[in-house]
DNA sequence: CTTAGGG
DNA sequence: CCCTAAG
């Protein structure tokens, strides 16, 4: 389980401010964990360091390979005081190790520590497993005397040091470190996906270039949004009806909630599900822009290591469910707190981004379909371009021409070397590989996720056209997936995918976008749309950099259009009718008991308050938000006021529909009067602000 | 982000 | 279910 976290620090190491001792973490779980990278300034931002040790394995792959080492000593320099020194514990070469361990995910990770004796294997079955592993089991772990010593000592007050970090963190809630904080690895996911979107400005909005009806600008509200999490409240607190009187289960009915014992399992929902992933869709170009504007290479001066990562020890015992809030909280303290100082990035670079992330929406199959089976969106990472030959009988025969690798960004300097550039891609890709694969199904663009049905009850049948199907590579979601379902984030990633299959306007979505794109087989090995894209994205992203250089002469250096071709794979975002892309979600008509549910949660919360009723009826619902209740109610309202043979679907029972008119009714009066009220205090505020006025000053006004 | 309402 | 305006 917290291996995933390692990962996931890593993606974000990689690109994002992250201060050293996050890198640190992502390094050494990259299977290097011989190399020692020391940092004086331990507030280095991640991407210097990152960029650093990219500088440190590229010298090395260089000067190892010719004698020619005059561009590779141009070391990588953190500008300014801070230094960093890369050093290595044992015989291996770097150059090894980036080739050889760059794949091994996890599993390399944790046999970094131990190797020096095989009987300390054991310690690797642990610790994927352990369903509970404390941050005190994990410290042990890490420090394990057996382990090499160096390793295990750095790791150990990187561990510590987080921990004093979050000690500072507002909002803290002292408990104890039970089987909960395994949580915390999610929430780090979490929030470090997120946190992924909402490095914006300091807060701020950036321009919107866009016009409000591009899709882009989903990505300028994050600001936004994050300025107003301040508000850090605790919904139940304000309920007028204690949430435990609210049962989860009616009439037998289940509605995907978990009991009060949940806890646990419930933080292995993604903590920062939310609509907030899912906007980003074209975030990338806004991150790209970031990543090669010079002034974004900043270093956190003395923000908290982990604030980012901490909630995980915070919440003692607080509901899962308000973790998002308070992790939004964090978040916007540590972008108020973060970059002040400039700091110039030179040198080599070797930016590695991968916006699916180490999702897996497989993360989020439960075993009850039917609550959280469908998430749109897979985890992403590639996409597969297939085709399919109808045959004689009922066979159906599959091919799968290629996958393609979206998403994949990789920035190497121009005097890097081809060999570099390969290694870096090797390095990316298997980054995202490293847990292994899994391979999604797709008809239609849209996923198939019952494994047990059989082809033709999934439609997928000679008669229809096996153009509609698609295939999917998907990081195999590593044991007890991270919560990184959330609902969006994998909505989001395919969109993402989709343009860098085609940019053509009328692909649809990710998923169907490429055989509706593709209609024609033969396409399929046909790149020129690729590279087109590239192309196109190479030199916006060309253009950027441009601009930059000019108040920064030292920002980094694009990426020559000829780097491009050879990836076929560096699809940067490209500006585009993403809105025309954006797939429905599925229909999931609401089923009785839902129903009753949603009836039974508006009648004590009323029809005002979505958000609580989807958390008190249906937070485990992922598919169902708190805007489809509220839909949800709307047509129930309507439902029950026409005739019954008007209806249609399922039909709902009388008697709950009879509850919806009383309900309805009930909560419309008390809006009515609660409006009421309203006005008159408006009244009496106007009464007293005309006393003031008149003299009669009364503090107790109001 | 939530709500409320139109499409 | 989507989209938006508003808060």
């Amino acid at each position: 389980m917290y291996l995933l976290q390692f990962k996931v620090w890593l993606a974000f190491a990689i690109h994002d401010n992250h201060t050293y001792n996050h890198l640190c973490l992502g390094y050494w779980f990259q299977g290097r964990g011989l190399n020692k990278i020391k940092v004086e300034d331990s507030q280095i931002c991640a991407f210097e360091l990152l960029a650093s040790l990219a500088g440190k394995l590229l010298q090395e792959s260089e000067s190892s390979a010719s004698s020619n080492a005059s561009e590779a000593n141009d070391q990588p320099v953190i500008g300014g005081g801070g230094g960093v020194k890369f050093e290595q514990d044992d015989d291996r070469p770097l150059k090894a190790e980036c080739l050889d361990h760059g794949s091994c995910g996890e599993s390399d990770f944790v046999t970094q520590f131990s190797s020096p004796n095989s009987d300390q294997k054991c310690l690797l079955n642990e610790f994927p497993h352990a369903e509970s592993n404390s941050i005190l089991e994990r410290s042990s772990v890490i420090t394990n005397p057996n382990s090499s010593k160096n390793v295990g000592a750095d790791l150990k007050s990187v561990i510590c040091k987080s921990k004093n970090a979050c000690e500072n963190i507002p909002g803290k809630v002292e408990g104890s470190l039970d089987s909960r904080v395994s949580c915390d690895g999610y929430m780090d996911i979490g929030l470090s996906r997120q946190k992924r979107w909402d490095r914006l400005d300091n807060g701020g909005l950036i321009a919107d270039p866009c016009s409000s009806n591009d899709p882009m600008k989903m990505c300028m509200k994050f600001p936004a949004v994050i300025n107003s999490v301040n508000n850090v409240e605790l919904p139940s607190c304000r309920d007028p009806v204690p949430s435990a009187s609210i049962p989860r289960y009616r009439n037998g009915t289940k509605l995907g909630i978990r009991d009060d014992d949940g806890n646990f399992t419930r933080c292995n929902k993604p903590l920062t599900k939310s609509k907030a992933f899912r906007p980003p869709q074209r975030i990338g170009d806004r991150r790209i822009r970031k990543l090669l504007t010079s002034k974004y290479w900043k270093v956190a001066p003395k923000l908290k290591d982990c604030e980012f990562s901490k909630p995980a020890f915070l919440e003692g015992g607080m509901n899962s469910r308000y973790l998002k809030r308070k992790l939004s909280y964090g978040r916007e303290r540590y972008q108020h707190n973060t970059f002040y100082k400039r700091r110039k990035f030179t040198d080599h670079s070797v930016v590695v981004t991968s916006d699916g992330g180490f999702s897996s929406e497989s993360v989020c199959n439960s075993p009850d379909k039917n609550m959280t089976g469908d998430k749109n969106g897979a985890a992403i990472m590639f996409h597969g371009h297939q085709a399919a030959f109808h045959s004689k009988d009922s066979q159906v025969k599959f091919s799968i021409k290629s996958f393609r690798v979206p998403e994949l960004l990789i920035e190497v300097p121009e005097t890097a070397t081809v060999g570099s550039l390969k290694r870096a891609v090797v390095e990316a890709v298997s980054t995202i590989l490293g847990g292994g694969l899994r391979v999604g199904v797709l008809l239609h663009g849209k996923k198939v996720r019952d494994d047990s049905r059989t082809l033709l009850q999934s439609g997928i049948t000679s008669n229809e056209n096996l153009d509609t199907l698609g295939f999917s590579l998907e990081p195999t979601p590593v044991q007890v997936p991270p919560p990184l379902c959330a609902e969006d984030p994998l909505t989001l990633l395919p969109c993402d995918t989709s343009q860098l299959i085609s940019r053509s306007p009328t692909t649809p979505i990710v998923d169907s976008g490429i055989s509706d794109t593709l209609p024609d087989p033969a396409l399929l090995t046909n790149l020129d749309t690729n590279i087109e894209s590239n192309r196109e994205s190479v030199s916006s992203h060309a253009d950027i950099v441009t601009d930059n250089t000019l108040s920064d002469s030292r920002a980094l250096v694009a990426v020559p259009p000829v780097n491009a071709e050879e990836l076929a794979m560096v699809p940067l975002n490209q500006k585009s009718k993403r809105s025309e892309l954006v797939q429905r979600r599925t229909r999931r008509p609401f089923s009785v008991s839902e129903v009753e549910a949603l009836v039974h949660a508006v009648e004590e919360l009323g029809t005002g308050r979505w958000r609580d009723v989807k958390l008190c009826s249906f937070e485990d619902a992922d598919h169902r938000t708190y805007v489809d209740l509220k839909d949800k109610w709307k047509t129930l309202v309507h439902t029950a006021q026409i005739a019954p043979q008007q209806r249609r679907g399922e039909p709902v029972p009388q008697d709950l529909l009879e509850r919806v008119l009383a309900a309805h009714a009930y909560w419309s009066q008390h809006q009515a009067n609660k409006q009421h009220g309203k006005n008159q205090t408006a009244t009496l505020k106007i009464t007293d602000s005309h006393a003031v006025r008149n003299g009669v000053e009364d503090n107790h006004s109001i």
